[in-house]
DNA sequence: AATCATATTTAGGCAAACCTAAATATATTA
DNA sequence: TAATATATTTAGGTTTGCCTAAATATGATT
């Protein structure tokens, strides 16, 4: 089944605000959330619930059916797929992206989705730390912690930032530190709680206990 | 001024059935291409002349005005950059871009416009040898000829291929020939009327005439 | 110049996705 | 529990971009 643009947010905007389908959503909330009338939601729900994309009884607020939590799989993984590219290879700082990829995440060609997947090397998260559902839809659920909770000898790959000020970021490109990089903790300094750790293998580097407070990871 | 997808669509073919503004593209013209009736041409041919994008006059066809080739600039500019990318970074065959393209064209972001641009490197062509417009709209237009008429000791860049076929890509591939590579050429052989050339300044290699006749190159 | 074929435009309608205003259902509170 | 406030839906209307059928203009043919 083929979504329009709009349809698209809809059910996207429906699975963030049932936080993934565990609660009902009121058109009120999808409302503000869309920027439209309550109106306008209801004309579209009832649209929506004629396709079997969400489950919706008048008056009760709505959730996806498995057929709209598939789709909302689908534009979540071209989404985040794009969040990635724009960062990692286009070099957009962190707020610029949120704009530009609601518009690519409409784009519906699986072949790019896969081939971009592979260009990117098949990352599981988003640069804002959010997983990728791969092209079945399935996300793999590795937790995720800062890099400050690590184990000595521990590795990890780094897939967010939570300060993502210019200044934090600047630091960290010295430091050779990027998403997606792999991270070993070499030594814990009780001392100072700073850390060494190792970037890809690489020789060691001392970080503050506010850095890797600041660097999300999973573990590996 | 922002169009939205399907102004654009017609913008876009208005200028190419025109040869670029060259001559007046009639309604079955456009009807044709794009996929449509008649009726609906001028349905928007008269929206898009109320917005002074086209020059039009009843039953005498239509051309672009001068606002509407800025915009067709900057659709062209989109098209063939994300063909550059999808051929060049994703390793997309020639074929497989125009539908995923004239998607991507319709994505508006100068500023994500500007950044593929820098990351591909400023191509002055698109796969296709087709030249691509700087942000302003404006095309350098550089003669396009192929590699057989370049002169012993002149450089050019590889800009497009004749014959897309999969043996010859492959054949390019394993010589490392790749679009905006330089060639110079080194040595003319009269008897099979091959050529010696180097790439990117590397060793030089022997191309027959058959080959370097389906290169299209820009003269450096 | 009148006829005929073809191209173009107009007229009337439809679906998507929104709007405002009015009606109705649900929830709150006295 | 009745009154009131809030949430939701319905009704009627708009714009975009298309449709078919009918009307009209242009161009070719005799």
């Amino acid at each position: 089944m083929q979504l329009s643009h709009s349809e698209e947010n809809y059910i996207k905007v429906i699975y963030q605000l049932s936080h993934g389908g565990q609660q009902l959503v009121t058109t009120t909330t999808l409302a503000h959330a869309l920027h439209t009338s309550p109106a306008a939601i209801t004309d579209m729900i009832q649209r929506l619930h004629q396709k079997n994309l969400i489950a919706y009884q008048k008056y009760q607020g709505v959730n996806l059916a498995p057929l709209g939590k598939e789709q909302a799989m689908q534009i979540l993984r071209r989404h985040r797929l794009w969040e990635v590219f724009l960062v990692k290879k286009l070099r957009f700082a962190w707020d610029e992206v949120e704009k530009v990829t609601e518009e690519l995440e409409h784009i519906h060609s699986d072949h790019l989705i896969q081939r971009l997947d592979d260009y990117l090397g098949n990352p599981t998260h988003s640069p804002q730390g959010e997983p990728i559902p791969d092209k079945n839809g399935q996300i793999k659920t590795q937790p995720q912690m800062v890099l400050s909770q690590l184990e000595v000898g521990s590795t990890g790959i780094i897939v967010a930032v939570k300060d993502g000020s210019a200044p934090f970021l600047q630091y960290l490109s010295k430091k050779n530190i990027y998403l997606g990089a792999m991270v070993k903790v070499i030594e814990k300094i009780t001392f100072d709680q700073s850390m060494e750790i190792s970037i890809d293998g690489g020789n060691s580097t001392n970080v503050s206990l506010k850095v890797s407070d600041n660097l999300l990871v999973v573990y590996q």
